[in-house]
Order: C-alpha cells, then sequence, then structure tokens
DNA sequence: GACGGATTCAAACGGCCGTTTTATACATCC
DNA sequence: GGATGTATAAAACGGCCGTTTGAATCCGTC
C-alpha cells in the first residue's frame, strides 16, 4: 500500500470520529507510518486530504444508497420506507467490525461533525450526501399521504423519520451511557428499526388524515 | 459588570457555539475586554471557566424544565406530551433575540458538542440536564401506553420523541440550509409542535397496541 | 554507471495555544 | 503613611500547529 493510500485511510479513520479541525496533520502521519512533509507533497496540504475524504466519503454513501436505502417506484412505499429505515439504522452497527468498504458509519460521523462546525466543503456535503435522501424521502411520504411533496406536512414528516433514523445512526456519546442496553445487539437493532416504521407510519398516516 | 462576569458572559456564548476545544481564552478575553492572565486568575484555568459555564448550563435547564416542560400529574398525559413538546421545540425560537436568561439554545448548543467530542464534564451534564428530561419523558410515555416505563417500547418511543424534539432544538447547520423557510416563523415553530405531538401520539398508540 | 524525476526525510519556520511570571495599580486597615 | 491583599497588565514560557525548505534516497532509463 502506497504512502498516498495509508495516509488517506488514516485520515478518513481520524476525520470521521474528531472533525477536521481537531485532528493534526501529525497524527495522520504517524498513523500513516508517514513523514509530516508527505500531506503537502501528495495532496498540497491539510485541506487536500480533507477534500479527497470528502469525496469518498461522498461516493460511498452515494453506493449505499442505491444498492441498500432506495427502491424501485414498483416497490410498494410502505416496503420502500422499511427498506429505507432498516438500512439506515443498521449504518450504526458492526461500527468496528466489518471491512471498510462496507460500513458506512465513518460517513454518518463526518457528517455529523461538518453539521456542527462546517468547512468549506459543507455544502457540497450536503447537496451530494443528505439532500439525495431527503428527496427520497418527500417522493416516498408524499406517496404514502397522497398529496404533493411540497405540502409542509411532507417535510415534517421527513423530519420526524429522519430524526429517528439519524438517532441511531448518528455519532452521539451520551446516546451510549443514557439509554440502556447499549450499543445495540443485531436483534435490538432489527427491533428499533420495526419500530421506526410502525411508529413512523402510524404518524403519517394520523398527520395525512388530519385536515 | 465585574471582570470575572464578564468573562463567563464571553465564555457562555464562545464555548455554546463552539465547543470547549475550538474556543480560545484568547477569544473570550478578548470579548470580555480583559487581559489574557484574568481567566487563570478568576477561575484557575480554562477548565476552571468552563465548569462554572457547565454550572449555569445546568441550573437552567432545570429551572427551565421545572417551569416550562414537566407538568403536575393530575395534569392528563397528552396534556402534559404537548406541554413537553411545545417547550423544547421552543427553544430554538428567538436563538438570537431574547435576553441571555430566558433563552435555552445556548445550553442545547453545549450539550450538542459535549455529546459529539465530550470534555470529563460529559458524566455530569448528561446525569444532572439529560437525564431527568428522559425519566420523565419515560414516565409520560409509559403512563399513555399503560405499562411500565423499563418496558423497551417505552425507551423506544421515549428515543422517537426525543429525536424529533432534537432536531428542531439541537443546533445543525445542514438543517437551516437543507430544509425550505428555514429559520421557522413563530407559526411554523407552532405548526412543528403540533406535528410532533400529533405524529407521535399515533406512533405511541400504534406501538402500545401491537402485541 | 550516470542521469533525472519522484519520493521520503529531518529540520526549521512563523503562529497560536494555555499558562506562568513579574510588576503595577488600588482599595482597605493598622 | 506604610503594610496588606486584591485585581489588572505586559511579557515571556514551552508546546503543538500547518507548512516550507533543502538534502537524501529511490528507481526506471539511457
Amino acid at each position: 500500500m502506497t504512502t498516498r493510500d495509508r495516509l488517506l485511510k488514516a485520515a478518513i479513520a481520524r476525520f470521521s470520529e474528531h472533525g477536521y479541525r481537531m485532528v493534526s496533520v501529525r497524527d495522520i502521519c504517524a498513523d500513516a507510518r508517514a513523514n509530516v512533509a508527505a500531506v503537502n507533497y501528495h495532496f498540497g496540504g491539510k485541506l487536500g486530504l480533507y477534500r479527497e475524504v470528502v469525496n469518498a466519503a461522498i461516493e460511498a454513501i452515494r453506493s449505499a444508497s442505491e444498492s441498500a436505502l432506495f427502491a424501485a417506484d414498483d416497490v410498494p412505499p410502505v416496503e420502500r420506507l422499511r427498506q429505507y429505515v432498516n438500512a439506515y439504522v443498521h449504518t450504526i452497527a458492526a461500527r468496528e467490525k466489518t471491512p471498510e468498504r462496507e460500513r458506512l458509519a465513518w460517513v454518518h460521523d463526518l457528517m455529523a461533525h461538518e453539521s456542527m462546525e462546517p468547512t468549506p466543503l459543507a455544502p457540497w456535503i450536503a447537496e451530494q450526501a443528505l439532500m439525495p435522501r431527503l428527496r427520497y424521502l418527500s417522493a416516498l411520504v408524499a406517496e404514502l399521504m397522497r398529496c404533493k411533496p411540497s405540502d409542509p406536512r411532507v417535510t415534517r414528516c421527513v423530519i420526524s423519520i429522519q430524526s429517528q433514523c439519524l438517532f441511531y445512526a448518528a455519532p452521539n456519546k451520551f446516546r451510549d451511557t443514557a439509554f440502556p442496553g447499549w450499543p445495540l445487539s443485531a436483534a435490538g437493532l432489527a427491533a428499533a428499526a420495526d419500530h421506526i416504521v410502525a411508529f413512523s407510519l402510524a404518524g403519517v398516516r394520523r398527520v395525512a388524515r388530519a385536515r
């Protein structure tokens, strides 16, 4: 594995766990067993390295969305919601065991840091990683509610569903201590996904019926 | 206003917006028009100053919980949920206009930073600021579902409700750009609170009915 | 074997960090 | 008025930061 690849791998781990600002170039180079100057040589600087990490994150979430979260239009909306939530919640699972390519948790960690302390790349991340999911979910909910995706009720339902998924997928040190039986087992994770689907379907139908 | 008070006020603003690590003592002292050594003189160091900020946050959230979020036991649970959600969601409102004492948004900002990058004070914050709300909400949901607060279904419903409230109360730079019509007007905020209550009540009842 | 571009390396640069030192003002009490 | 304790001030400390420098090393090619 080349020095460039080792740097990128170490940078993915460090940046996604602690955010751009809190990670030093020296930390990454130590992890990658590379000289401090290597980052500037191969990536033109700390921000250039981070840009490559962000590109990898966007590519990872894009391929995961298309393969695991999104379903074809002919799939019934309830089943599409189930698939969306299941895939979302399970990104938190195996946060530390499955191989690099398969686990998506680091992407959510990175986005959580960006949402708290944005870098110049935040708008690009929002458009490429977040918006596609929100648009898909909006269309899904609009179909469930039999109304236009622009309806404010749809937006509020999307927020309700997305917030629940994010609680399980995003990093949150409080969650791991405030709730008993955390981190969740595979069965607990499946139960959580089933709960979100049932809870949200009832909520969506209630909101759709109102007015 | 004494130098100590000016430092504390500046520290509250800085720490809650950017977190403990990202704020420098020099930044705070510049805001407070004080010498760099003043923090060490009055608070024994950066962490000592932060400890005072955390104490103020805990006191603020405690008094807000008892006066605005929590209701007496004789209030019907549905009404208690409505009050809880309304107060929670409205902490985000007037994030930049109402006077210091009355707005709670800074406390949620500080807790969001603690949940991402904990300081040694994180356990204390979790126990004093977060757990009382979760316990209150658990009892409330358990009463709605007519089952024990220790039931895992109660915990999952608490998570669902809390996640939705947190989306509106916690800082999130993506939210402000990803969703149209943000930040919310007073009417939009009230509609959001009503939505969360209706959505969640339907969800809770659905989950309670299952099995 | 000598050349030349690509890569690695140790060292140093200026800058910001939290903290400490040292000195100076100022109020209070004997 | 001199001593005492509190508060503020400027300067400096060692340490880590991102980046740059310039020399050393590697390696395919002539």
